[in-house]
RNA sequence: GCACCCGUAGCUCAGCUGGAUAGAGUGACGGCCUCCGAAGCCGUAGGUCACAGGUUCGAAUCCUGUCGGGUGCGCCA
């Protein structure tokens, strides 16, 4: 239940009477027509725009249409009043109590209350990670991972079909370095003395790679050539590192559908595959880069390549897949694999990608443009540094001091619900300092803290009830008689809350679950207001033994609330605290 | 040189596909606990929304330009 919705609905209906009655000439656009809550709450519960957006298509004065629409609202159902303000503004007044049905649809509905059907279905692909299988997650990585996985959470809610996707880096160079890497643990593993040279990996998570690889190879690899054991590892190390990444993941609490390789993509035909798709079209060409303008790289040479006309979709310069030694580039296993989704059905693609790929998404999005004929949209949501702090200082990572933060370390010191609530405290292209100590502080300041804190109170509530005899469960809560609530505080809250079901489509339709955790954040700080009002006049207090009916219509109050925190925090994937303590 | 992101209170940041008098936290100042969790609440002070034009009934929001910060820019992914 959303009661902008519902609202929204009746204007649109009081709409197409006027347009019946010839009040109001056909073939209007309806698309701008909003129904908002003002941002002064002196006029009224609710505004609509639609006799401003309307008045120029119309031909009509805003203020004339506005007028028509009060008088045709005015009878609605739920509706007290409609009053034109201000250019053409229409201040619409709900009937007494009108709120306050947000308390037994909550109840009702429990912790999918908000979900929306806006997503119809529509099957939706976030890839989201992605890190090269080459070593654990850093904290470089968590971000990202926490964004994909709250966004993806964030989608399915608002009614999407949502695939969780990483696509592993295991077709490059990279994982031939981690081969040798990984074979010098092998040789330390053997009793022999690794060489691992400038480039090679070093950490010491190979180590046990190494030991492995004796314990399956014995001594057997140590006098073959490279060429003899470089594929083998190479896959071994790939699966021990994959292996990894997944319980880093898994200690964040995220979990993928698809673990796509790249490799898959090579040899397989399916890379010459989407390049013919693009070749049937004239996309593709043989053909010279002009040298970048202004910036000329010193070892610049004119050089003939296979590229990809990407500037026909809206990029800045033509995009080479053929290195000149003609093996692919980078690029062209991606246009298979963004290929390969959308052959796959899905009808939305989303990469999330960290903020220094943002040259890249151009011509990715004309390659899925291209490949899709315009059907399927990409949006690549770029995600900015995380400036880790420890005590108000710069924390500063250091492979060789041994201060480089992984995803692990990071989990282990201040648990996932807190890792998870902060990541998402920005928007994902705005930069986020992390403060190890800042973030485990228990204030106001703190948000993770704060929103658990009104959760963890409004139990506490309840039980408090509960000792004194009272039933609050929701069957016995849904019963309350919401007509004795009213209280300024109580309207407040329910007010909040009721917006829930309209942030969660905001929020997905922007693609941004960061408004999830900031709109937490001011449910909780109505609901922290209302308790402490009953500090000061205890006539407002929750609990009142001299009135049963009027405590139980509260506690529903105090439950719905609860009930929208939690429907929240499980969107961002963050578990509600009960006690605190 | 070009592209993308950003520029909002002293600081860190929100701001609804353009809406009415631009918000929150923090810091500063001042109040509130014999009382459902003071780990909290209330109030005061604090803004040329970087700057200049434009679009329109209306711009922090859209367009153009300038300045400032970040990220990138053909055989790294």
């Amino acid at each position: 239940m959303d009661i902008f919705a519902d609202v929204k609905a009746r204007v649109l209906d009081a709409l197409g009477r006027l347009v019946d009655a010839g009040s109001l000439p056909q073939g209007l656009a309806y698309d701008a027509v909003t129904v908002e809550p003002p941002r002064d709450a002196a006029h009224g519960d609710m505004a609509t725009n639609a006799a401003m957006v309307l008045a120029r298509p119309a031909r009509m004065g805003p203020r004339d249409i506005a007028s028509l629409l009060a008088a045709e609202l005015s009878g609605a159902p739920g509706i007290a009043s409609a009053e034109v303000a201000g250019p053409g503004f229409l201040n619409i007044r709900l009937t007494p109590g009108r709120w306050f049905d947000v308390v037994p649809a909550a109840l009702a509905a429990g912790t999918d209350f908000g979900r929306s059907v806006m997503g119809a279905g529509r099957k939706v692909n976030v890839e989201f990670v992605s890190a090269n299988p080459t070593g654990p997650m850093h904290v470089g990585h968590v971000r990202g991972a926490v964004f994909g996985d709250a966004l993806s959470g964030l989608l399915g809610f608002a009614g999407h079909e949502v695939t969780r996707e990483y696509y592993i880096n295991d077709g490059g160079a990279q994982v031939d370095v981690l081969a040798r890497s990984a074979y010098e643990r092998y040789r330390e593993a053997c009793g022999l003395e690794p060489a691992i040279a400038e480039g090679l990996y070093p950490g010491d998570y190979l180590i046990p790679v190494g030991e492995a690889l004796k314990a399956r190879y014995g001594e057997s690899l140590l006098e073959r050539p490279e060429a003899e054991w470089l594929a083998e590892v190479r896959e071994f190390a790939t699966e021990a590192m994959m292996a990894m990444i997944r319980e880093d993941l898994a200690l964040l609490g995220v979990t993928m559908d698809v673990f796509f390789s790249e490799k898959s993509l090579y040899g397989t035909g399916r890379i010459e595959a989407a390049l013919a798709a693009l070749e049937a079209d004239g996309l593709i060409y043989e053909g010279t880069l002009e040298p970048p303008k202004g910036k000329l790289p010193e070892d610049w040479e004119p050089r003939q390549q296979t590229l990809f006309r990407s500037t026909a979709y809206g990029d800045d310069t033509d995009r080479p897949v053929k290195k000149s030694d003609g093996s692919w580039t980078y690029f062209a296993p991606d246009i298979a694999y963004h290929f390969d989704k959308i052959e796959r059905g899905f009808d939305e693609l989303i990469d999330v990608l960290g903020a220094d790929h943002g040259g890249y998404v151009k011509r990715m999005k004309a390659a899925v443009a291209a490949l899709s004929k315009n059907r399927v949209p990409l949006d690549v949501k770029l995600c900015q540094l995380v400036k880790l702090f420890k005590g108000g200082e710069p924390f500063k990572m250091s492979k060789r001091a041994g201060t480089f933060v992984t995803l692990r370390d990071v989990v282990e010191q201040v648990g996932p619900d807190v890792t998870r609530f902060v990541m998402l405290t920005r928007k994902n292209d705005a930069p986020l300092d992390f403060d190890f100590d800042k973030v485990l502080e228990q204030s106001k300041d703190n948000p993770v803290f704060y929103v658990q804190y009104a959760h963890a109170r409004a139990q506490s509530v309840l039980n408090r009830a509960a000792d004194g005899g009272v039933a609050v469960d929701d069957g016995a809560l849904a019963g309350a008689d919401l007509a004795l609530l009213g209280a300024p505080g109580e309207l407040e809250l329910a007010r909040k809350a009721a917006e829930w079901p309209r942030q969660v489509e905001i929020a997905a339709a922007h693609h941004e679950p960061h408004r999830i955790a900031f709109y937490l954040n001011e449910l909780s700080a109505d609901f922290h207001s209302l308790q402490h009002q009953g500090k000061l006049d205890p006539s407002l207090r929750f609990i009142r033994d001299d009135a049963p009916d009027l405590t139980r219509a509260r506690l529903a109050l105090v439950r719905a609330a609860q009930v929208v925190i939690s429907s929240g925090l499980g969107i961002l994937g963050v578990t509600p605290m009960k006690e605190m303590r």
